[in-house]
DNA sequence: CCCGCGGACAGCACTGAGTACCCTGCGAGC
DNA sequence: GCTCGCAGGGTACTCAGTGCTGTCCGCGGG
């Protein structure tokens, strides 16, 4: 959209690709300020605009929509995220990667922990915020769908389990969240959504990557000898026989 | 269906959606009658009521929103669910009966071919509406989700793996019914579901219940032995195991 | 028969989000 | 000087959604 080599003119720090238009910061600032003490519901566009002292025109220039104001990062989040999937080869495990991918929304949230406390807290007691919340998870979710399709393709069932994975990885990346944002930012955040991206990387067979020295010893450790007879059964039903055997943790 | 259709208002007013009124039937053709024929965005609220021949007031009576008038039976389908999935007792497996609510979602889409074809393809090119749809998917998740944690209580990552596996349940529903839609209603859609859901129950380790004589005689067919050493190890470990040992299909 | 009651509906007025159009001021380049 | 581009301000409009008032019913009881 915008060519913008020109630069803004000022003669300002090459800041080049997001000039940071303090504008923008300042509308966000004054948002939050009145969500906060008054509520999303009860705060008028107008009301925002009066307190950061610019035209209501301006407001929308800056946010599509009211919406758009708590989400200020996501947009810039979900191109990385693309980039960052569309910039990977062959060489990567595809479940793997789109777990590395979940994390770059977990970084992002980690990055101002008061901000993304505040902002769960107004999502989850406005329907309208939980709403368009949903449709942003949704397109992360289509990102790392798209690109698992690609990495399926040709293979039996290829966007079924490409649609499922990126669900289910999702879902995991997402209860991890929530329960740190729940915990008002306290713990390791990072830890909880490893442990759970890990139980959704092995739903589907695949070995998460040790990323701590406790779990490398843990794959050290272990000692595992599989003898399956009659080629061509179905894999659900091996994993049955397997967690009686195992005693079902 | 079920309750009385010949008691006329009088009586119970516990129950608002027993009585069908008229007049919701008809806004819902207006309405979708004007969106087909100029679209939805064209088409505003007074259009629907002007067509309908009612007052403006009276469509906000039935349909809280305009986008809810799109979705007029989902309201029904997500208390038959919740009611489903409610009165489910112990003896049922979890995973197999999150399976088999997801399928009651099918049955209301396959209640009414061409009306469903039509609404998908609105909520395909409207993203306000795909927003909206977002919502209501959300809602039977959470419903799956909270139904899993009451099962999974006491296990551990009880609540992670409900969260997961209604994710990976949703999305594969999701994934067979799109297609389903996409061929105009055309083929059997219950089949596709039916092998959708397998895929994501044999994900989780629970053996899909046979649903046709062919699966059945699979399952007679099969000679399965495994053999594994080293109690606890982790369940990811063992299926790489035997995904080599298989040929990885 | 009349009266009161309550529910369904219409009509109106209002708030507030989002948009289209036009205005201004300001710096850059001719 | 001049104009062009452009970020921002301001005005007026559309339309979804809400609150309120009034009206027309069918109901019961005096």
């Amino acid at each position: 959209m915008s060519s913008s080599s020109a630069a803004p003119g000022r003669g300002e720090k090459a800041e080049a690709v997001a000039a940071k238009p303090p504008m923008r910061e300042a509308l966000v600032a004054a948002a939050f300020q009145l969500f906060l003490e008054r509520g999303y519901e009860q705060t008028t566009v107008d009301d925002i605009v009066a307190l950061a002292g610019v035209g209501r025109r301006s407001f929308f220039r800056y946010f599509p929509s009211k919406e758009d104001v708590v989400f200020p990062d996501h947009e810039r989040c979900l191109a990385d995220m693309t980039a960052f999937l569309g910039a990977s080869g062959e060489e990567h495990e595809p479940v793997q990667r789109v777990c590395d991918a979940a994390r770059l929304v977990l970084r992002m949230y980690a990055e101002n922990p008061t901000f993304s406390v505040q902002r769960y807290r107004l999502t989850k007691q406005v329907p309208g915020l939980r709403a368009y919340e949903l449709s942003v998870v949704w397109r992360y979710e289509r990102a790392l769908a798209e690109y698992l399709r690609r990495r399926f393709a040709g293979r039996r069932d290829g966007t079924l389990r490409a649609d499922v994975i990126a669900a289910a990885v999702v879902a995991a990346h997402n209860n991890a969240l929530r329960s740190w944002l729940r915990s008002d930012g306290q713990g390791d955040a990072t830890a909880a959504v490893d442990h759970a991206l890990g139980y959704a990387q092995s739903s589907f067979g695949v070995a998460p990557a040790p990323r701590s020295a406790d779990e490398a010893a843990d794959d050290q450790a272990e000692d595992v000898v599989v003898v399956v007879s009659r080629r061509g059964a179905p894999l659900w039903r091996v994993v049955q026989e397997i967690e009686t055997t195992l005693g079902r943790d």
